[in-house]
DNA sequence: CCAGTATCCTGCAGGC
DNA sequence: TGCCTGCAGGATACTG
């Protein structure tokens, strides 16, 4: 589900709506995710412990707790925070709840169990596999200058290439078919078959939509909200992705769809080349 | 090391 | 209405 402007919109969230609180118990039951779920680990660093701050690594959200250590979590493709009353109706596939020092709760749900929720120690963060093999983050000032060179030396398609998290961190499915339209470079295209100018071309458009949409809260597909429940406004400003068979809104002509690494990938064959 | 595919899981939309 | 298939914002383990 969440791309890095849906994660940052949800980072701003907790970082404002956790502010001062503390942790007043911690419930929910192990269960299988893409790591493990080890609730009873989880409580035992964090019970009684205050938030200090909400960070964000590619799609990774890590809440940190007054010293003890720190919450690592994916939100994969449907996870979701909420931050509510107690009264608020227990959705299905919630599968974390941390009571809140203001009475209220954060609820990690997720149906798909794509994501997770990992303890990580101090000092456990640099050594955690995901997050070490994480590429530069596209608001970073060097990207533009680092990510070209790293793609020209790839022959995989450029749309595969920034979506792995090694190279860039944070891209994922509808920005990534929204860059490439930007640039006008087809998807399919090698890395290495592409110019540095225009490698160049896609560094900057992938900032610049993965900015506009951190601006709007991310984008609403289907059910993504921040824990808030409020939803992502930059689905309105998407020029390709989910758009096959309608009209360019550059040239006019059928915007076509194509499978790649097994992706869906949207993209114009008269202005992307 | 690199490139490409299969796989984890549930919910939902569309076809018959 | 109901069953079946395929697809979905992702990352990783495998294969060649």
């Amino acid at each position: 589900m969440p791309e890095l402007p849906e994660v940052e919109t949800v980072r701003r969230a907790l970082e404002i709506g956790l502010d001062g609180l503390s942790v007043a118990g911690v419930d929910g039951h192990p269960v299988m995710m893409r790591r493990p779920l080890d609730v009873g680990l989880i409580a035992s660093r964090i019970d009684g412990r205050r938030f200090t701050a909400a960070r964000r690594r590619g799609k990774y959200l890590l809440v940190d707790f007054d010293g003890a250590g720190t919450l690592m979590i994916h939100l994969g493709m449907s996870g979701r925070l909420m931050l509510c009353e107690t009264t608020e109706p227990i959705l299905h596939h919630t599968h974390l709840t941390l009571s809140l020092s203001d009475g209220r709760e954060l609820r990690f749900v997720d149906p798909r169990r794509f994501g997770f929720a990992h303890w990580l120690e101090p000092g456990e963060e640099d050594l955690d596999p995901s997050l070490a093999g994480l590429g530069v983050e596209p608001l970073d000032p060097d990207m533009e200058v680092l990510l070209p060179p790293l793609l020209h030396a790839r022959r995989s398609p450029v749309k595969s290439l920034i979506l792995d998290q090694h190279l860039i961190a944070g891209v994922g499915n509808i920005y990534a078919a929204e860059a490439l339209w930007r640039a006008g470079i087809r998807p399919t295209r090698p890395g290495c078959r592409t110019s540095l100018t225009r490698l160049r071309r896609l560094a900057v458009t992938t900032r610049e939509v993965i900015e506009e949409a951190v601006a709007q809260g991310g984008t609403t597909i289907r059910d993504y909200a921040t824990p808030a429940g409020d939803f992502g406004y930059f689905a309105v400003r998407l020029q390709v992705y989910g758009k096959e068979g309608q009209p360019c809104p550059r040239c006019g002509r059928v915007l076509k769809d194509t499978r790649i690494a097994g992706r869906i990938t949207v993209w114009c064959p008269h202005c992307q080349r």
